[in-house]
DNA sequence: TGATGAGAATCAAATTTTTGATAAACGTAC
DNA sequence: GTACGTTTATCAAAAATTTGATTCTCATCA
């Protein structure tokens, strides 16, 4: 290998992400929620009446990915489509009372893991490795350092 | 929701490796794996000879995923596996010269990533990261703070 | 008006990953 | 030596995710 293990950040993001994506499994099955379920939930509560491809985006998967996560949501009376006044062809999506309900009670359940995460550092020190992250996300999507 | 979005350090160390195994994703694939095939080759490199459940616990996935993965190396050649001398139930994997090539191949490709990712730091910052990040797993893991 | 291109949705198939359950091999304690 | 607990491997089924391709709607422009 032309790169020691220990050298790579990008192992270090992927191991703190699975395991922090781990905990988080878990603490949604007991609300009965998938990670990327969960996702889907939480950016509709920000941005409802968003379509489909504009929520995959915003949840970094691909669109059929997003198309069948809703289907199963809309199968559970979580989420309701309907079409876009203007453009005849989006289906705007909106959580329904329900789905507002389990978000909130999953949510909870993911607070907690935020917490413990939150706990672990003086505000100081999120702020830093919040902006080292959005730096490391920077440089991925082949910004120039120091460029932003 | 009882916490905003934005003060969730795990969102954004969420978003950070999805857009980080993104990329990794599209440079394997022109080496004909994915992330998890990559990442059991490059473990297996490093350790040689390891169980299948000990792979399995190094890449954070389940047994059964692992041996799925293994399966398929295994059938493209990539690496072979032998019982354990002693311990006759357990089988010891190792990379064959073609899964040692193809991993040096796709590493390749995938420390380009991991070198744009650096640039993207001074040595003190990817330090810092490192620790933080470290720190973040210790919160996952349950360990209280400042404890290790 | 008509052609072109972009964004959105969806069908279909293959692959990956998870979940649940079972069986084999070994170490240890009784 | 036998029972018990741990680790390993694996079978089987379900669910999630990816990949490729097609269709529909609308905006833009010639």
């Amino acid at each position: 290998m032309t790169m020691p293990a220990a050298e790579r950040l990008g192992l270090e993001i992927k191991r703190a992400e699975q395991e922090l994506m781990s905990a988080k499994q878990a603490a949604l099955r007991e609300a009965g929620l998938t990670v990327g379920q969960y996702a889907a939930l939480f950016a509709l509560a920000e941005q409802p009446g968003i379509s489909g491809a504009a929520l995959a985006r915003a949840c970094l998967v691909t669109p059929q990915n997003m198309a069948a996560v809703l289907k199963v949501l809309e199968g559970r009376g979580l989420v309701e489509r309907a079409a876009h006044s203007l453009h005849q062809h989006v289906l705007e999506t909106r959580l329904t009372p329900q789905g507002t309900r389990l978000l909130g009670l999953a949510d909870r359940r993911a607070v907690e893991i935020e917490r413990r995460l939150a706990a672990a550092f003086t505000a100081q020190e999120a702020a830093q490795l919040r902006d080292l992250l959005n730096r490391a996300s920077a440089a991925i999507r082949g910004e120039p350092p120091q460029a932003g």
